[in-house]
DNA sequence: TAGAGTTTGTTTACTCCTGAACTAAGCAGA
DNA sequence: TCTGCTTAGTTCAGGAGTAAACAAACTCTA
């Protein structure tokens, strides 16, 4: 049984499979480079993957002018990863495949504030588990919208759900025995983005997210920033104008007070550019149908974003903005005041920082989490602690019954 | 000769050495601790070193109720760092021995501007290495205002010196046939806020330095935040008053407008604070004979500096705030506008960052470009590229005449 | 069709580092 | 003073990883 000759958790071992889960197949000679692995330790780590049915040998590739390339590729049953995006009206389950697929999803009502919120959330989490088939679960990722004090111990402090000090990694990992990693849900999505989106190709991205609120995160060396507290890429307070409404935080004219989803509708409402008892909906559909007064709300809130923002592409000189969220449905309307405003604002040095806005699709939120588990592998610093570590654990494990060497 | 039967430079032994430099003597339990090694490495390396002279066995230390310990000590001798300080009308060069005391200072008169610059630099550089004593020198440090693209390379872009892609790394070093370490002035101060300072018990720092510009320097985790192309830290352009002055970048209101030394002077002036020719000294002296007026020209700078610094600290959630440069010596007046707005622009989750504004000493910009040499052995990751690892043989290698084992 | 060149992948010898078991050297209490 | 407890430091076996030489498998050119 005990194929590997030690029982430390092989962190490499793993970073091969997330290689090969993000960018599709790939030969040793690529994933040497990619991984900065010399060849001879790539050698000896797919023999030991091959053994173990992790991986498999694919076709050659046509030769680049030597020796043909044989392709590696994952086995799409060693595992996968389930994702929770918590909300303050409802909870997202999704399942993804360690290949990155999506497996099924589902999403349902969920009161947060309950006094039975975490036996409620273990068990829709458990039900969900249960109705998957019969692949490996290597271990859940949950995103919330607040503070996490660590991934592994997964505390949580979110006011807009009335959470203060929620324990939900410690309970969740209890009822469920699995490996449990929370984050901040802003975070876990630029995790996803990192591993299956435009960080591919980028080490240093500032993710920017607009809908409900507004929200960011920081990628740098192609880690996402977590703060002393887990609490970096909170935008939404930043103080953007000294005279403006007051905020939930206490505060005057914090940039949520401007650009969220709830400042749009108020403005709105103010402006009398849609009834006093109308939504989000109506604001858009008025847009849509080219009232100028509904767009300038929206164009409004992308020039006090883009003076927030460009402050901070001045600071942490990224390569890339990128643009994510519910909210981009309306990037047209906000780009018109974005656009100019960002450029307007930056030094010369850095105006030529593109911002990419990516097509929004509704599980991209509990994808993003369900990314925290299968992202572990790339965490050699252990950043992750503990939990990563069973991640990995539990990866290497749940395919020792197959192999049997010599 | 060859002490060490492999050539390869070794990381670990000079991280050793930064440690006891930064830190004092320690033990080797300590030691493997503070540097997470294990013990059993730590026999062997501090043999080596014991070794090579580089450190020697000191008294041994009380017990703490197990074996008493014995203290590893720096041989002061066993090399030494030059630190550079560019600014507007003046170079300021300082040679910081490896345990970090100063040995000895110079500043002179120079024109940044000037089209033979470069070649005027490297004489005064070689002048003032001519100078020092016989202590093995191990680089040259050298802190600009400005943008730098890679330490290694040192290719710099600084608006404040005219300097447009100035191959200032390339050229010292060729020009001396030393490791050249070149960046950022802010960033430089630090890393020696990192390897001296408050920075040695944070793990996550901002660092605001006040004086002729304003500027900052993000450590996460221990490590400098460079940015995609060296320019991570700018402040002072950040877009605080859409109806503000017109700034040398060509936007209005950044910050700097509002708080750099040459804004207040513009500002007490106007004011009739100050006479129209008088300068920073004149609104210092105000200020200190009790003008209400001067005192709120700071205080007013302090509540601006306060509002950008809180966005900061919204969105890097570092420990603790660090304030430093020329403008501290007034911190008292800036603190009366500073300390109100500041804590007022926080949500009620970071109210308690601490800011700890550090003494100031005019050689503190050369100290941390020197800082920039003797950290290199920190930098496990390779950040520093080629120079750090110059650094690191260098160190090793000026001991090898010395010792001579079995 | 016989090299020459190029890229992929493997083998081998060696270094770095760790875990575990051990010794060394103090303290505190019976 | 003996026994146990604690912390410091060493030894040793072995795993992880690398560099360098090599083998393998293709293309291109003459």
């Amino acid at each position: 049984m005990t194929i590997h000759p030690t029982g430390r958790a092989d962190v490499n071992r793993s970073a091969i499979l997330a290689h090969l889960g993000a960018h599709g197949p790939a030969s040793r000679a690529q994933l040497a480079r990619a991984l900065s692995l010399s060849p001879a330790l790539m050698t000896q780590l797919s023999k030991d993957l091959l053994a173990d049915g992790l991986i498999l040998e694919l076709e050659h590739q046509p030769s680049q002018g030597g020796r043909p390339a044989r392709m590696l590729g994952l086995v799409a049953s060693a595992g996968s990863a389930i994702g929770v995006k918590i909300a303050d009206d409802h909870v997202a389950f999704v399942e993804v495949g360690i290949d990155g697929t999506v497996l099924r999803t589902s999403s349902e009502q969920f009161d947060p504030s309950a006094s039975t919120m975490l036996a409620d959330l273990a068990q829709r989490l458990r039900a969900f588990i249960t109705g998957g088939g019969d692949i490996p679960l290597l271990g859940v990722g949950v995103g919330v919208p607040g503070d996490v004090d660590a991934q592994g111990t997964g505390v949580v402090n979110a006011p807009s759900l009335d959470w203060t000090n929620a324990p939900i990694g410690a309970v969740l990992r209890r009822e469920l025995g699995l490996p449990v990693l929370v984050e901040n849900n802003v975070n876990a999505l630029a995790v996803a983005e990192r591993l299956y989106g435009l960080g591919r190709h980028h080490d240093q991205a500032l993710v920017v997210t607009i809908g409900t609120g507004v929200g960011a995160a920081i990628m740098l060396d192609g880690t996402v920033v977590r703060g002393s507290r887990g609490g970096a890429g909170e935008i939404g307070h930043m103080p953007v104008d000294p005279e403006g409404v007051r905020c939930r935080c206490g505060n005057r004219g914090c940039l949520e007070t401007l650009t969220s989803e709830s400042a749009l509708v108020r403005i709105a409402r103010e402006r009398g550019v849609i009834g006093p008892a109308a939504g989000i909906a109506a604001l858009r559909d008025a847009a849509a149908a080219g009232d100028p007064e509904a767009t300038r709300v929206f164009s409004e809130a992308g020039h006090q974003l883009a003076r927030a923002v460009a402050g901070l592409v001045h600071v942490l000189d990224p390569e890339i903005v990128i643009v994510l969220g519910e909210g981009t449905a309306d990037w047209a309307h906000w780009s018109f005041g974005f656009e100019p405003a960002f450029r307007a604002a930056l030094m010369p040095a850095r105006r030529g920082v593109p911002v990419a806005v990516e097509t929004w699709q509704d599980d991209r939120w509990a994808q993003g989490a369900a990314a925290l588990v299968l992202a572990t592998p790339f965490d050699a610093e252990g950043l992750t602690g503990e939990q990563g570590r069973l991640v990995r654990r539990r990866l290497v494990e749940q395919a020792a019954g197959g192999g049997d060497t010599a």
